[in-house]
DNA sequence: TGCGCATATTATTGTATAATCATATTATCA
DNA sequence: TGATAATATGATTATACAATAATATGCGCA
């Protein structure tokens, strides 16, 4: 469990940075290469790069190579649906935390 | 969708990281006071504290004060869906990572 | 071959995080 | 009231992370 708990963390942990959240939601329409995520995410290439290989090395993307581009997608639907439910509970959670929330 | 992607990655971030997740885990089976916890998950009385009050500030924990102890529940039943789906991604991963798991 | 696009990497800097030890606070109760 | 248990906080240190700019690598095509 220990050797686990360090995992599942690390699972979580790769998710839990803004600039990889945005990576994550641009890829919900599946596989994309890093020169339409970047402009995207609003992000600088290099940037972007380095979480992109994070999200790779942490089990949560793929990639694949065509030609010169790169292509990264979401490896495990779970992850859109861990989202999903971090987001349940942030709607939820709202008038706890006395926050703003532009409603979409 | 900027502001709320921030918020996203706090609570995801909140929970990715072992001490916490240790916390989350222990507190499956209900509201516990910290001098149960912490020797439940093996660290000291100081981390342990600072780690739940991160967790409740996240919005992640409930506080309820009995006399001189205090109690720290889990708010989101979510949450634990949250690391359940982590747990599948980790297990369907195994072999892209090639780690070794000791399976329970 | 050599240019240009797409992506990755290196070095650097500032900031955040986790852990630890020591101490402070608060509540109970004898 | 004074001692003790439970929890929180301050200060410190080591480490990790994110962003940026600059540069390197690799591929395709004229």
């Amino acid at each position: 469990m220990n050797e686990q708990t360090e995992f599942l963390a690390e699972i979580l942990k790769a998710l839990g940075q803004p600039t990889r959240m945005k990576i994550i939601d641009f890829l919900r329409n599946g596989e994309r290469c890093v020169c339409e995520i970047f402009p995207a995410i609003g992000e600088e290439q290099s940037n972007t790069s380095r979480h992109l290989n994070m999200l790779l090395t942490s089990g949560i993307l793929t990639r694949r190579k065509d030609g010169i581009k790169i292509y990264y997608a979401v490896k495990h639907p779970e992850v859109f649906e861990i989202v999903d439910l971090a987001t349940l509970i942030m709607t939820h959670d709202i008038t706890g935390r006395q926050r703003l929330l532009k409603v979409a």
